[in-house]
DNA sequence: ACAATAGTGTCTATGAGACAATATGGT
DNA sequence: ACCATATTGTCTCATAGACACTATTGT
């Protein structure tokens, strides 16, 4: 925050300013597989990347806007009806080119909510996550964000509750472990699945079952929602 | 990246935007304690926090900026003469508050070096951290920032090779466990954190000891500074 | 009874923690 | 020889991984 040497120092400085804007990474278990939310961009003749799939996002408005993160909730909402799901900031991007309309920041935020229940904007779309991307050609530096977000993602899945925000409140462990399956793209083993889950207090059982064609299972919700757990150990040993 | 709704589109948005600054998060270890660079705000009168100790940083330069990473390291050896230290982002932070000047996101970033060496600009000192903070009170949301820099340091601290990002690229291996002492506030215990630390293949050898008062102790240096190592396991299982 | 899934138990390997023993330099 | 610190070894404990076994529902 201090002023640069070469600058004058008014109330307001008035030199250039890079634009501010703040992208959200939204992610969500469908079809058995990790998906993202992508809309398309505008079509108009000024617009850059017309026509493009990117990730939901947009200009911060400092008129409406009370923080990064209300903005995030805003452009996510926007697009999903969703208003309370979990939210993490990523980090910031920013440089001269990322945008053709002039040195820009982006503050990427990622969020991952339960698909049911998600009445999606005409614009928007759940793609597959396959490796670290998606299918279609992202506009701006998306990709790259998006391959960020994953990363981050599946690095914290290892040792935190973070998949239980993408399952409906109450679940069964069966389905907790199918949803850490498909984030981590391997299989774990259901006794030490169980174990650590229910060793580190992540969740607590509901006097309610799952009826189906066999055995029913306990449901569970997450003890604590507002705070992410973190187990002291990696699911698997495999360094990296 | 999408443009708002309510908004025209022309090819260069005009309509207001936040100011954009990049702060640094400057740690060394010195006086076997974990400290952080602060610098003294300007006296002028229309400056925000006159005289207050801050964190190293400033506005973003678009002309000589090529991105926000270059601008923190531009900040950073403008204080310090330090080239080419640990650098990593830890998050971005914007309100309507946080500056008087206006609506302003910062980028924040924390940096690792050795504190032998560094020439200090005047107006710049060492600070000791203490629990998460530092003595004097922080201009803008600095304190903030700073806590939330500590926090990531001890977190990833537990589990991966950043102290070694303190020392100087030559040290002994009960330098490197008084490094991480010093940071995680707690004695090690000095057969596992052996074992750990040459297990994971974090150091290696170079055939130079460290003479003194007694039994020479071999020198090692970071078998791959580029990035960073993690351990499988935290360094001890206390949750949380 | 049987299929299907839920849930538990047993054995082994790994690595951390605690603590002790040994090694090697200077004085 | 003695001190101080470096380095290694031994024992125990906790937990993950592998795999098998038991439990409980619907049909």
């Amino acid at each position: 925050m201090t002023r640069s040497p070469r600058r004058p120092s008014p109330a307001t400085p008035d030199w250039p300013r890079p634009l501010v804007t703040v992208d959200v990474v939204i992610f969500t278990v469908r079809e058995a597989a990790l998906q993202v939310l992508l809309v398309r961009r505008p079509e108009g003749p000024d617009e850059p990347w017309p026509g493009r799939w990117a990730l939901p996002g947009g200009f911060v408005d400092v008129e409406t806007d009370a923080d990064l993160a209300a903005c995030a909730l805003r452009k996510l909402e926007a697009k999903t009806g969703v208003a309370s799901p979990y939210l993490e900031q990523l980090g910031s991007w920013g440089d001269a080119r990322r945008d053709p309309r002039g040195w820009s920041v982006t503050s990427v935020y990622f969020a991952l909510i339960p698909a049911a229940g998600v009445r999606l904007r005409e614009d928007a779309a759940w793609h597959t996550v396959q490796g670290d991307a998606v299918e279609p050609e992202l506009a701006f530096d998306h990709a790259a964000l998006l391959a960020a977000a994953v990363g981050r993602l599946r690095s914290k899945v290892e040792y935190t509750s973070l998949p239980a925000y993408l399952l409906e409140p109450e679940f069964t462990l069966t389905e907790l472990q199918q949803v850490y399956e498909i984030v981590l793209e391997r299989p774990l083993e259901k006794s030490a699945f169980r174990t650590r889950v229910l060793a580190a207090g992540l969740v607590e059982p509901v006097p309610r079952r799952r009826e189906g064609a066999c055995r029913p299972a306990q449901l569970y919700r997450l003890a604590r929602p507002e705070e992410p757990v973190v187990f002291p150990r990696t699911f698997s040993p495999r360094r990296g």
